[in-house]
DNA sequence: GTTTAATAGTTACTTTTGTAACTAACAAGC
DNA sequence: GCTTGTTAGTTACAAAAGTAACTATTAAAC
């Protein structure tokens, strides 16, 4: 049986490459319109669908370095889409929240992201969609390195 | 329904999740003991898989930018996994193929893929497999940009 | 209260990737 | 056979990501 394996089907294979079209897939939709890099993009979409955060925060769910995180806030600060509060109670930290243009740019996207995933999950009954993702969310925990 | 869209189950965002936690977690595999890279692997797997390929190949059926073959190419040369032979019939195009070192590394490999991949699915049936794999694959040609 | 350890976030340096321009070889048109 | 275009693969340069060391602040130990 593991002589035979069929390398060509491995999962994380597999995997990477769905990941990485329907990611460069969605990208048109922030990439001219906002100037964001996907990791940007990440980061926005967490403080939209979560309220405000701070990196480290964001960091934990998102499974992203923090050295990403913070390249990632520097530039959607520099492009103002967000402000960072630090924190009275422990300076080190810093709240991060959206401003104005920032809570519409992930208005937008997330109505992009919406139609996109329609897209993608077009011939996909709604019991095959919820069992791809928790099948998804349980591979992401898997092998679960905290870095 | 968009307005309400829930970002953080979006689709490309959970596939790059498993995609990464899983490739990280088969790297482990390569990376110390072969030296190998990612990219590295994947030439390898495939060169072990289909016999001899061409560098343009490859990168079509991986869906790899031919500069990264390019490198993992040179990559694996220097460490004597694989050799090229330019084409007598063309001389622009080099065949590849496989050192014994290359195609131990691939028997090797191939079979802690097959295991690796064991426990990544050990709570799913083979339905459910047969399932992702299949709609993995749909999404990976979903939007076929050639490049 | 002073030393020691831990945490949030940034910066410096290195490695890897992406993009575009390049060389070499072939093919077609004329 | 010469020009024009195309293809295989590499290289140079720029952008992005990974790693480790750093600063600043807080917490714990004593």
């Amino acid at each position: 049986m593991s002589r035979n394996f069929d390398v060509s089907q491995f999962l994380p294979y597999l995997l990477n490459q769905a990941a990485e079209q329907t990611s460069v897939g969605f990208q048109e939709n922030y990439r001219e319109r906002y100037g964001m890099l996907r990791t940007e993009w990440r980061v926005l979409f967490h403080l939209g669908k979560y309220g405000d955060m701070t990196a480290t925060e964001i960091a934990r769910l998102a499974m992203m370095h923090k050295t990403k995180i913070s390249r990632a806030v520097s530039a959607l600060e520099d492009k103002r889409f967000l402000r960072r509060n630090t924190k009275r109670e422990d300076r080190r930290q810093e709240t991060l929240n959206l401003t104005v243009a920032g809570s519409k740019a992930y208005q937008q996207l997330s109505k992009s992201a919406a139609d996109y995933e329609a897209v993608l999950t077009a011939n996909l009954s709604k019991a095959e969609i919820a069992m791809l993702k928790r099948v998804l969310k349980n591979l992401a925990l898997s092998s679960d390195v905290p870095r």
